[in-house]
DNA sequence: GATATCGTTTGACCTGCATCAAAGTTTTTT
DNA sequence: AAAAAACTTTGATGCAGGTCAAACGATATC
């Protein structure tokens, strides 16, 4: 265990933060690059340098701040947004344990974008110079940050196709799929979730309106494909909402 | 011409290409990052193996190909896009001279996206082998690589609020506006441009059908706030265009 | 435990954009 | 130079999803 956390700009830090080392980091497969062997993984434990909780309701970063760390998710869950001067809102994002966020900042070194935990959330806190140094040492550490960056651009092409082509039940159908897919590989259920967000929150991010959201729903309860109880999920049927979600693959 | 130029796994490069090196290219300061010595300069030639020359219509990558290299964009024009199995098409992106293009293949080793050359266009090829070697090498380069990948985060991130929370008019605006600033950081005219890409591809970039996009741009010259014949488009009002993107902020 | 607040559902109606259609214009092919 | 193909414009009509409204349920506050 190394020292405590000190010096935050920010609220809501943990006082006395217990720090967990990304070696014996039971998520270290989620944001992590395998294949280091047990001497470099140490090394690796510098990336981290506090650790940070996030309330409910309140902001890990907002747009604006300086950019100056990473934040990889230990526990709770994220949404990240942007927001026009007149007060319209886009959802870019649903971030859950294992993710990484932050990322928009690098580009200006100021966040772009507002991350808001949608419940108590506590993350690894990497300053950007910690991550860059040590990718120079490692190029498997290297190759892992480039990945993760690409894989938000792929991930954000992708919801452009979602915006872009799909009616709202199979924009709704891609997201409950894609949010129960990374639950699943967290270990939850594949077919049970517990919604983090709101309709609106879920609207926003897919360019429709609560009411379209909660509509959609409905329907595919009706059709005995999910149940829905509040924030209760369960899927029914699968293969139905993949079906929806792309009438060609699937069975 | 433009005739079929169907099996092409590593088609149109130029047999000899007259090899340009980054540190006399005028576009340097586009694709390179600044505050670089001259001898550092020379070593960062060799992140540039080779070039490639591109045709009008035909693809620099395919979804599917093995990701091997990114692409710095000389010369030319390229729209990038991903398909649905049934057909739809979303323009993910226009990308222009100094652009660097084939991020998102970095992350499966496979790109996930077409790359479709929009006037002949002519491009350095970048081994990514050769461009993360560098960046070890030298920080000045790893921050810069980051920087265009976290710039092609927060521009997805924008193109969501445009499809999510944006009407058709204010899409158009939001694109001629960028459009313009784009080339005119490239020594363009401010206020005139020649489009490279037919209304069904902007329509497909902006979440809107090719007639949509039509009668905005009538729309548009019948309140004088543009000059549209065909392809060309000359911004008269470009406050006004700002207006209609933007209620709040501008003059 | 009562009350206020916030989120969700459902219905009725409306509108911005899609769709369908046709004609005009430019570019490519022969 | 003529014909064909590709792109654009404009008009008429339809509908998916937005808007407005009201009631209900869950959660937080006192």
């Amino acid at each position: 265990m190394n020292k405590e956390a000190t010096i935050e700009a920010m609220p809501a830090t943990t006082p006395a933060s217990f720090k967990v080392a990304c070696s014996s980091c039971n998520l270290r497969e989620l944001c992590m690059p395998i294949g280091f062997n047990a001497e470099d993984m140490h090394k690796l434990d510098s990336v981290v340098a506090t650790r940070r909780r996030v309330k409910q309701g309140e902001l890990l970063f907002r747009n604006g701040d300086a950019f100056t760390s990473l934040f990889a998710i230990r526990t709770g869950f994220f949404k990240t947004c942007i927001s026009t001067v007149d007060g319209r809102e886009q959802v870019t994002g649903f971030q859950m344990a294992g993710e990484i966020i932050g990322l928009d900042g690098i580009v200006s070194d100021h966040h772009s974008c507002n991350a808001v935990a949608l419940e108590d959330a506590d993350v690894c806190v990497m300053p950007f110079a910690n991550v860059e140094e040590l990718s120079r040492e490692f190029p498997v550490l290297q190759r892992h940050v480039h990945k993760i960056m690409s894989r938000e651009i792929v991930r954000e092409s992708s919801v452009m196709m979602l915006l872009g082509n799909m009616r709202a039940e199979e924009r709704l159908a891609a997201f409950l799929l894609n949010l129960v897919q990374r639950l699943h590989a967290r270990g939850f259920s594949q077919s049970e979730l517990t919604l983090r967000m709101t309709r609106e929150e879920i609207g926003s991010y897919l360019g429709m309106k609560l009411e379209t959201v909660s509509r959609a729903f409905s329907k595919f309860s009706d059709e005995g494909i999910i149940e829905v109880k509040q924030r209760y999920v369960k899927i029914i049927k699968p293969d139905a909402l993949k079906l929806i979600f792309n009438p060609e693959t699937c069975a």
